[in-house]
This record gives C-alpha cells, sequence and structure tokens, in this order.
DNA sequence: CCCTTGACGCGTT
DNA sequence: GAACGCGCCAAGG
C-alpha cells in the first residue's frame, strides 16, 4: 500500500459499512493499523464527503455521536441518510450505537 | 519553519 | 458517572 492509500484505506473501509450499520473513527484508525489517529481518520473523512461512494455519515464518534454531521451539506443530511438506513437518530446521537456498530476488526476478520 | 485547529479516544479527577 | 485534560497526526496560516 501507497502511503497516500491511508485517505483511500480509510474510504475503502467505509464503504465496506453495511447499510443500517455504523463505526467509529478510533475503530477504522485501528484497523488500519494507527489506531491512535482516530483524528486523522475524521480528516480523511472531510474529503470523503467529496467522493459520493464513501457513506462518510456511517461513521460517527466512539459514543456515537453524529460529531461531523456540521461538515455535510446540511447539518441535517447525517441524520436523514443514517434514519433512510434504519438507524435511529436522537439529539444528533446514534440510538443502540452499540447495536448498530460495526467493528471492521471482527466483520472483516483481522 | 513554528503555531493553531480539528469529523477522536482514553486516563484521571 | 460526568467533566476535564492530555496525547496523536495531518493540514492550513
Amino acid at each position: 500500500m501507497d502511503k497516500e492509500s491511508f485517505f483511500n484505506d480509510v474510504y475503502e473501509v467505509a464503504k465496506l459499512i453495511p447499510e443500517g450499520r455504523v463505526t467509529s473513527y478510533g475503530a477504522i484508525a485501528a484497523y488500519l493499523g494507527v489506531k491512535r489517529s482516530a483524528r486523522v481518520v475524521g480528516w480523511a473523512m472531510n474529503g470523503a464527503v467529496s467522493q459520493h461512494e464513501v457513506p462518510a455519515h456511517r461513521v460517527v464518534n466512539r459514543v456515537g455521536l453524529l460529531t461531523g454531521k456540521n461538515h455535510f451539506q446540511s447539518p441535517n443530511r447525517m441524520k436523514e441518510l443514517l434514519e433512510a438506513e434504519g438507524v435511529k437518530v436522537e439529539k444528533d446521537q446514534v440510538v443502540n450505537f452499540k447495536k448498530h456498530f460495526w467493528d471492521p476488526m471482527v466483520e472483516l476478520g483481522l
């Protein structure tokens, strides 16, 4: 993998997130081997918004809070997209986050 | 080249 | 158990 693949890898993992499921920045970072760089994952997702192939709305922080909703086209866009996939969102927070949580480490089998 | 900011996470208080 | 602070990494000014 090239060094530039970091952002690309983040996109790849995000693309693998099934509908109705959500994951955290830290989980993706950990899967990529840079678990302490969760912030960088968030930065990568910033560019992912342009990549409409990447469901950035399925990526939230470790508590299930839609911290990045402010970076979308519309702050309400993220919530709508999630609810459209069956993910309940209340007060900018994913309901039953643990239940909808999709861990790449487990799901992808590391 | 140095300083500040930011879609995070974890340890301590 | 909630609130606060520190640490990590990259980008922008």
